[in-house]
DNA sequence: AAGGCTAATTGAATAGCACTCGATATTGTC
DNA sequence: GACAATATCGAGTGCTATTCAATTAGCCTT
């Protein structure tokens, strides 16, 4: 029994070394190359074996690159919690403010990574799967802004997934324009202003504002939601009327 | 001279109106398939066409793509401009929340359009083409974001790429939560909340109202004043309607 | 240590696709 | 009607992911 299990231990070693040379070709070659320019021969040559020994591991090119990005974010996931943990600051804006500049410069050295997600977002099948990593990530932020309703530092009121798409849409959308302007230099300079932003728009809208707070412990923002309300309505009316 | 503009003018239009089947084939093909699930062959069937004409037509299968993209986005830049000439709210923060109503709307209605557009953000030739539809599409918010400052209803130290990559950076995110949510009902009902949220937001963090002295009480009052006006005149409206 | 059994590996063969190109048809001019 | 120019066609080309029959390596029994 136990010569039967030492023997075989070293084989599952053997076949496991072989799988992270695998990973370890394809991150580079779909990172290099994207999905359609990536050769699955370049990647078995990279990795030191045949060609069909890849779909002896994977069954296909999407499943091999679907591993990669599973890497890729789960990775993701630990530093960011990692980075909150270490910012001295334990309040929720301080934290928000770490977790912002960590995922912003994220997404720009990372951005082949990230385009490389998005662009499985054709074939269906593989949606759920991607969809998977992105939602293990991102519960980083809701676990901190639930966590910042507990406390009360944030309104009660507000939706933890609008403000979930409010940080993460803003930043990913925030990376791309800074991409743009400087193509080459990756320094972090010019994230600043951006977090920055981000954290006051947190203050503002979702702050708990205790000391603006009316007798009947009305908040501002709260009032700013009750004249769009009121405003809509009025749109609505005007429009049925003319 | 007469007799030769005469038919290279019906003849330019039997082409125009082929290039017009194509692009309508195109669109529909991949719509329903995607870039990769798209068949050359099938276009030009649909379309009733050989399959090597489409290629005298368009040099590839990506610039053909690139064509219906550029139909679309313009469809969507006049359709914005359209959407905010007719709002009768002439302020900021009423045509803001009709372009936020517009574009969430159309990006959860035409979410295949704008998988599409992403998805061409590998082939690196194509993605400065693909970004000038989005520079034309968003430059409808920053026009409005401008006016609305030299008006003094904005910051005027408010940054103009950051607010519009919050703006559409959210909206994109929101609607792909709630297309997750509800795949089948597509009522205009919960969108409402994220446009809501969205002016508020704006009006908090980029609104001109003497913030330094925000918490205080006279600015809660005038904030009473003017929820009191706008319920006052929902109840005139009503009363007119029933 | 040899033989045998299982599992892993291989790369040539297959199949599917975008795109090309020589042949064919259509149009315009005299 | 004949010629030139232009547009159309679809079988052929080249390039890939994927398969699979043949080969090799690992492990166990005796």
């Amino acid at each position: 029994m136990a010569s039967k299990a030492i023997p075989s231990e070293t084989q599952r070693a053997k076949l496991e070394r072989k799988e992270r040379a695998i990973l370890e070709a394809a991150r580079t070659i779909f990172v290099n190359h994207g999905f359609d320019g990536a050769r699955m021969q370049e990647i078995a040559r990279r990795a030191g074996i045949g060609e069909g020994t890849i779909y002896s591991y994977y069954d296909s090119k999407a499943e091999l690159m679907l591993a990669v990005l599973q890497q890729f974010w789960d990775r993701l996931t630990l530093e960011a919690e990692d980075v909150m943990a270490a910012e001295q600051a334990t309040d929720f804006f301080g934290r928000l403010r770490a977790l912002a500049h960590y995922h912003l410069n994220t997404v720009i050295v990372n951005a082949d990574f990230i385009n490389l997600t998005f662009a499985l977002r054709r074939n269906n099948s593989e949606v759920s799967v991607s969809r998977d990593h992105l939602r293990h990530y991102v519960a980083v932020f809701d676990r901190l802004f639930l966590r910042g309703q507990d406390r009360g530092e944030l309104r009660a009121d507000a939706v933890l997934w609008q403000a979930r798409d409010i940080f993460y849409g803003s930043l990913e959308y925030s990376a791309r324009s800074i991409e743009m302007t400087m193509e080459a230099d990756r320094s972090t300079r010019d994230q600043q202003p951006v977090v920055d932003d981000m954290v006051a728009l947190f203050r503002a809208h979702y702050g708990a504002h205790p000391e603006g707070e009316a007798a009947d412990g009305t908040t501002l923002a709260a009032l700013f939601r009750q004249i769009e309300q009121l405003t809509e309505k009025v749109d609505m009316l005007a429009g049925r009327l003319f």
